[in-house]
DNA sequence: CTTGCCTGTGCAACTCGTTGCATAGTACGC
DNA sequence: GCGTACTATGCAACGAGTTGCACAGGCAAG
C-alpha cells in the first residue's frame, strides 16, 4: 500500500497528472520509490474512488488534455494516519546475492562481469546523488524544515549506494584472488 | 523469477521439502531472500511441472508425510544459465523514506519513534550477522571455495545493516536538533 | 513525408507476493 | 482433557507490479 502513500506525499507537495507523477517517480522521488505509469494510473483511479484525491480535467494547447489530481482532506488525513502507523521492517531481496550463492553451479566469469556492472551502476547513482546534494543543499546547516525530508532521503540513498560499492569491491577482491585471469 | 532461482540454489546444495525450504528462507538463506511457505509451495509446483525439480514422497513416523524435492539436470542447467544472464539493477523501495518525506504532513513524534525502532532492528540484525560470521568463518583467510558465496552474502548483509544504522542515526540527529521537545 | 520521439491515458494478461483460512497428526504442559 | 505449538501441505482471494500493446496529437529531423 506504500505506493498510495508515496503518491499522496507527492500530491501534497504539488498537484499533478498521472504522467507528471510517473516522471517525478523517475527522478527525485524515484530515489526511494519507482513505479511505472500504468501502476500509477491504476492506483490513482482507486484513490479517486476512495476519495483520497480529486480529479479535474485540464485542457492544454498543443498537447493532449490531462487530468490533474489533487489531494483531498481525506487524503491528508490518511497521510497523517500513515505516519502514525508503525512501518514494518523492510524485506531484502537481492537477485545478485542469489547469483553469488549460485557461484559453484554457474559461470564465475560472467558473475564477476555482472558484479562489475553492478558496481558501475552504484557508482553512477552515487555521483548523481552527490551532485544533487551539492546543487540543492550546498550548506547542510542552512536546510529548512521543508527541505529536511528530501535531504534525509538523499542521504539515505548516498549511504546505500556507498554500501553497495563496498560490497561489490569485496566480492571482486575475493573472486579475483581465488580465480585470477 | 528470482525466487525460482533462490530455490534452485537451495536445492542444489541439499534436497528438501517445501516446509524445510521455508525454514531455510527464514534463516541463513533468508539473509538475502524471504518467502512465505505458500509462495514456496506454489513455485515448487510450477517448477515440478517445468521439470526443474523432482518430487518424491517420504513417509515419516510421528509426523505427517513430506514431499522431498530434488533438483534435476534441467534445473542445474537453468541455474547455470541464470548466472549467465545479466542481473537487472535492483529497484529500491523504502517505506521509511516515504514516511520521512511525509514529515510536514504527519506526526514527527511517531515518525521519530519509528526510526528508533528501525535502528534497533538494524542493530539486532547486524549483531546476528556478526555472530554468524564469527561462528562459521572465524578466519576469513581460511574460507574455502564452497563457502565463499555464503560468506560474501553475509558480508553484504553486514554492510547493508551498517548503512541502515548510519542513516537512522543521521535522521535522529537532524530531527532531534530541529524539534528537541 | 515518413520515421521516431514526447506528452498523455488506458486495457489486458500475466507473474509475484501476502493474508487468511483449512486440514491433520504429534507432542507437551497445565 | 484442553490449549498451544510444531510439522506438513494446500486453497482462495486479493493486492502489487511488469510487459506489451493501443490510441491520439504534436513536433522535429532526416
Amino acid at each position: 500500500m506504500a505506493l498510495e502513500h508515496a503518491i499522496l506525499v507527492s500530491l501534497a507537495e504539488r498537484s499533478a497528472s498521472g504522467y507528471e507523477l510517473a516522471r517525478r517517480f523517475d527522478a527525485s522521488i524515484g530515489n526511494f520509490w519507482k513505479a511505472s505509469h500504468q501502476q500509477i494510473y491504476r492506483v490513482l483511479a482507486r484513490m479517486e474512488a476512495d476519495r483520497l484525491v480529486d480529479c479535474r480535467a485540464v485542457e492544454q494547447d498543443g498537447r493532449p488534455d490531462k487530468k490533474e489530481y489533487a489531494i483531498t482532506t481525506a487524503g491528508r488525513a490518511e497521510l497523517a494516519d500513515f505516519t502514525r502507523r508503525p512501518t514494518s521492517p523492510e524485506v531484502l531481496r537481492s537477485e545478485l546475492a542469489v547469483k553469488i550463492r549460485a557461484l559453484p553451479f554457474g559461470d564465475p566469469e560472467t558473475i564477476v562481469e555482472d558484479v562489475r556492472r553492478r558496481r558501475e551502476h552504484h557508482r553512477a547513482t552515487l555521483a548523481y546523488y552527490a551532485d544533487s546534494a551539492e546543487r540543492f543543499y550546498p550548506d547542510p546547516d542552512a536546510i529548512t524544515d521543508d527541505q529536511v525530508g528530501a535531504w534525509l532521503v538523499l542521504r539515505g540513498g548516498l549511504l546505500a549506494e556507498q554500501a553497495g560499492i563496498s560490497w561489490c569491491d569485496e566480492i571482486l577482491e575475493r573472486l579475483a584472488e581465488h580465480g585470477p585471469r
